[in-house]
DNA sequence: CGTGTCCTGGTAATCGTTTTCTCGGAAGTT
DNA sequence: AACTTCCGAGAAAACGATTACCAGGACACG
């Protein structure tokens, strides 16, 4: 690798030319520029990234944790995250928690590690990396789900309410047990869905209603065995709210082993609108959560703290809409 | 952000000793050894990555760079890379090049800038970043699609030959004029498919196909156009083969808007078997790529790379295989 | 003509580690 | 007891950039 020294030895001038020259500083005489230019492309040369980010103690990077790269909530995310940070300089670097909290932890340690720029997470919402965070003197933004204690921005989307709300559209529809099967306790929005199911149905008149749900992880595998054994008790749910789209797709694998269809037999919404909610077998009805503008709203707050220190910590709540398509349809 | 010397300072020992305990070098003294820890977890000590890595001469990181990060195709190669590159101690950076050869040519370029220890990408195929990754001394892997000269490993699939056996499988169904929807002209794995469906055909006896093919970008409203013209000529086809899953989701929704049925009005059969796939309405007949492990035999021959300088370029071809489902089923 | 100001570009300090020397003392050998 | 060997730990030299500081020359002004 060449190195800042070849290309002023080259030139014929100090390293300190160079470096101005390559970073467009000051004034430097038009001759040296176009040696040291031309002596940079003969030889190939490229800055050395660590040496640099040593010297200006910061990093042109941000760190983005999210739960799962497969899951296209995330990955919509992630892309809002990129168009902005990429348009302002930032490179993104993004990384899988699956959920669990140490390998959680142990991203917000290598990112405050390598001096990242910034940090975008959406926590697990357990212990979570948040002591280290509020710890460190790193600008970070929590995604999706409210970070415990620990300050920094926030942006969330109003799933209580798009909850609540399609709970009640089922009832509305015709279906009189709605079922619900969210993620693992003590997470965030898994709490905020059941929660608004839980007050949908107590809006309708109906009480009975924790036989009826089921936690898992946020995965097909999980939301598969619980969908069987909702079915399979002595009084089944007619409809089932399911909180996000992997899930669903268990769920509907679940329903179509039985032989039953989504909609006719078994209502259901989901959340997320995924690209292809809309082609399954029956259409699937879905709470859309505005996922790439999480990105972009939370990355540009990330870049705002980034530049001006400090200043209050803020909460964005964004909102869901209900999209009713077949599988909200009883037969 | 406190340092090393601050460590040291407290722990009454020097730099060199904290960094040898710190990176379990050497025989230190038990006892300074408890010293230093005990320092340095009191001063939330964190070393500096940037000035470790200068130093080190060498950093932790692989970088991924794929086309398109909410294709699922992609996330299950990120998913095996991340995998495989984590239990040997290795972050992951993810980047999108959107199969844009300047965002690629980029990316390639930051990451080189940044030192990173290898560099994994799936090629757009038309300039690149070969001769930027061929004059550097970093390790690289190609994944999906062959890099133009430029050595390094590369893990592919046989995409040709899928293709034609996909197109076998049509005729043999009983459809007379399958067409092809496959990606932008200098992509290699776009050429592979059209090759292997041109010779799918032949194998069975017909040649008037160049007017059943379209190219698009490998992106859903691409294959929506693409769809409607095709569909929409004096002699359309009566089946199609689909050159991704992105693209599978725009023919989709362009034979819902014309009300036409997959398999029953129009054969179909795409690429990559999606978590989905088997959900449509109909259930889509795929060929199933073996992504994931795309990403961790990838990973795996980079991380051999950076282990043991040099060795032959090598070439991992891994095959497909269909999944006939109902979307290939005449009615 | 001398002195002050400005401007350009070089010298060297610096960022925070790791690692090579080097040195002092303990242990072992004869 | 003298000499070698060994070992553990500190001093200091890297790593490769940026940048504060300084020197010297050009110019203006009194």
């Amino acid at each position: 690798m060449t190195t800042i020294n070849e290309v002023a030895e080259r030139a014929g001038v100090s390293t300190a030319t160079v470096s101005r020259v390559l970073n467009g500083k000051d004034t430097v005489d038009s001759e040296l520029v176009a040696r040291v230019l031309t002596a940079a492309e003969e030889l190939g040369y490229r800055p050395n990234g660590p040496a640099r980010n040593l010297r200006r103690q910061k990093t042109p990077v941000l760190a983005l944790i999210i739960s799962d790269v497969e899951n296209p909530f995330f990955t919509a995310i992630s892309r809002g995250v990129e168009d902005v940070a990429h348009s302002a300089g930032y490179s993104v670097v993004l990384c899988n928690s699956d959920d669990d909290p140490d390998k959680e932890r142990s991203y917000v340690s290598v990112a405050l590690q390598e001096r990242v720029a910034g940090i975008l997470l959406s926590p697990t919402g357990r212990t979570s990396g948040s002591e280290l965070l509020s710890g460190s003197r790193i600008p970070f933004v929590a995604l999706d789900r409210p970070l415990p204690d620990a300050g920094g921005d926030t942006v969330l989307v109003d799933t209580r309410s798009a909850a609540e709300q399609a709970t009640r559209h089922l009832v509305e529809r015709g279906y009189r047990r709605p079922g619900c099967i969210t993620g693992p306790r003590g997470v965030p929005t898994a709490e905020e869905r059941l929660d608004g199911y839980l007050r949908g149905l107590r809006a309708v008149g109906q009480h009975d209603s924790e036989r009826l749900v089921r936690r898992c992880e946020f995965r097909a595998a999980g939301a598969r065995r619980a969908a069987q054994e909702l079915l399979d008790t002595e009084h089944p749910p007619d409809s089932l709210l399911v909180a996000n789209n992997v899930m669903a797709l268990g769920v509907m694998e679940t329903l179509a082993e039985k032989g039953l269809r989504a909609g006719d037999d078994v209502g259901m919404v989901a959340f997320d609108d995924a690209p292809w909610a809309g082609l399954l077998d029956p259409p699937l009805s879905v709470v859309a959560q505005p996922a790439y503008d999480i990105g972009t709203v939370g990355a540009q707050l990330l870049l705002d703290r980034i530049g001006e220190r400090r200043r209050g910590n803020t909460t964005t709540t964004l909102s869901a809409r209900l999209i009713a398509r077949a599988s909200s349809h009883p037969g």
